[in-house]
DNA sequence: CTGAAAGCGCTTACAG
DNA sequence: CTGAAAGCGCTTACAG
């Protein structure tokens, strides 16, 4: 019953006949060690199966090696890609993804923040706009913002053309021959909801259509809101022909709910969403919508914290503002309106 | 532009006239210093905003406050809620959640395990049962398995009743008067796939039917997989008029193909799935389906990993298996088949 | 090209 | 109840 220690860099040293110095230099930049000693080195290494100690390189470096995404869900399927996208652009660079939850679990929001700055994590990514970063002049981490961002001040962030991805859902619809266009929105103070809520106004005014106070939907982005909004749709005693979704989620919601009641899809009324979920293509009808890039948001938002942290304090870039474009997918919840409707 | 760094327990110390002991001590067992001194230490605290260096702790601690997860595949919903279940129930232990995926990025699987050894996480919850986790004695971390695990070997692990769920599913549809049911599985070497079909063959016996192997489709527990089952189906000469899907979004993909086609579930087909996923309770028709606890399945990994990393490593108790049950949600998409069916 | 030494910020026997 | 000291395992100026 030996129990093996793990091995560490002063058993390599002393395996190898040289100092801890070496070892480490053998590691951290091979190339300024004598080859004789490398190979030497190397060996020991491989013969004590020693690995580096994060923890301790860590104090050593003032560094934790970790990256902190903070959403506001984690069961929140819609960041499961991005997430993916991040760890996958962090992995090769040496750095771990942690995950955190900003509504709930302890220390949520603002006070989580504090707490990982302390050799806990080195940069924050932050999905979540009603979380205030403390600033970085107050001890605050590296942070940069991603999908959702904060009025004003001057983190980095990666967003997609919101507002774009609405007009071109509205412009869409008009084309078909809609004119009795609503629109179910996420919560009222969420950036995204304002940004497409823009893009769904601006669209209809450039289509001389003023859109109609009893067809704006309110929701907060889940299937549930979503199937409540089908509900109060059916309830109208004038019905909109046509509903941009401001997410997938409740796009799904409403259209389950509208065909519970025995209502066709885009029969009696035609659905755009927004985000492409994975699944969308596979209701019936598939789902018309606004595809974003979530890998692709993942990887760029890792790219703007990692250069973050390369940056020198003193000579940090401005802030970048990585802007993706969004696309219309078009499928078949979308049809130009019966004669019926369109004479109602 | 006076850059203000951050407090060390040396400056509280000075700042309360006191060592640095005894601020230590302050934090992590109050009762045992004077209260007058522990009144200033606090202070002290307050007016440096004094919060521990986690990575100096943690090496004096020889352990990292880190758990990782390591999950096939990030993008999955399936594990979202099971994470957050996780996360909920580490984070008041002191426990930060670290996620990997063991199918991609660097250093996958077996691999990443040993690299994870050394500082950077104190215990794995392993989602994969394909990877083989090193061995306790070997240097391996403690690890317990969730939802998959390893034929044979002694890991804590956390699953649920997958034959009885498979079981439940076929009996419904014995119960509704089906004998003609077909099995769409997961992949081949997976332990659920194997687990849902043997209850799937158990059920199939007890009432008297033998499987058809036309009516065996294969998947891979994917949306996508689904898709093609479903078109595989549309094409036998003699379908069953029901399925029983080993996932959700298998389940999912079948029905959309199936109703791309002008097919009806439950009017063609009835179909159960597996996992009880948010969504398909909106879809048209809802479905029915085998309920897993996912927050609760995270809730338990996270306990069985504390109690092993509580436990002194020569008094450590045998591993524990939990086993949670399922439940049968009966929702439309199943129905007793039509007489053209039975007779057919 | 290599080594001796200091030190990252904590915690914890040990002594009093 | 409290302090002085050692040490967790590294890395990195500094000196040679």
């Amino acid at each position: 019953m030996t129990i093996r220690m793990r091995a560490t860099i002063q058993d390599v040293a002393r395996e190898a006949g040289v100092s801890a110095a070496t070892v480490s230099r053998v590691m951290s930049a091979p190339g300024i060690v004598a080859p004789a000693t490398r190979a030497a080195v190397l060996d020991a290494i491989e013969r004590t199966g020693y690995r580096v100690h994060h923890s301790a390189r860590n104090l050593r470096q003032q560094r934790t090696g970790s990256i902190v995404a903070l959403v506001p869900n984690i069961s929140n399927p819609f960041f499961s890609n991005i997430l993916s996208g991040i760890a996958a652009t962090l992995g090769p660079e040496g750095y771990n993804l942690l995950i955190g939850d900003t509504r709930s679990g302890p220390g949520a929001g603002r006070d989580m923040l504090r707490t990982l700055g302390n050799g806990v994590v080195d940069g924050v990514i932050l999905f979540d706009g009603e979380v205030e970063p403390p600033a970085r002049r107050a001890g605050g981490l590296p942070t940069v913002m991603a999908c959702e961002w904060r009025p004003g001040p001057d983190l980095p962030s990666v967003r997609v053309d919101n507002a774009g991805g609405a007009r071109m859902a509205v412009e869409h619809l008009v084309a078909l021959g809609h004119r009795r266009i609503g629109h179910l929105a996420g919560p009222p103070k969420n950036v995204l909801t304002v940004e497409r809520l823009a893009g769904f106004r601006d669209a209809m005014a450039a289509a001389h259509l003023s859109p109609r106070p009893d067809w704006m939907l309110a929701g907060d982005f889940t299937l549930e809101s979503g199937a409540a909004a089908g509900r109060r749709w059916l309830a109208l005693p004038d019905r909109p022909t046509a509903l941009f979704c401001a997410s997938d989620e409740m796009a799904c919601g409403f259209i389950g709910a509208v065909q519970a009641a025995g209502m066709g899809v885009p029969r009696d009324v035609s659905v755009v969403g927004f985000d492409n979920i994975e699944l969308v293509a596979h209701l019936t009808p598939p789902l018309t919508t606004i595809r974003q890039q979530r890998n692709q948001i993942g990887i760029e938002a890792a790219r703007l914290i990692l250069a973050e942290l390369l940056a020198e304090p003193s000579d940090r870039p401005p802030p970048r503002q990585v802007l993706l474009p969004v696309e219309l997918i078009l499928r078949a919840s979308t049809a130009p309106p019966a004669i019926a409707q369109v004479c109602a």
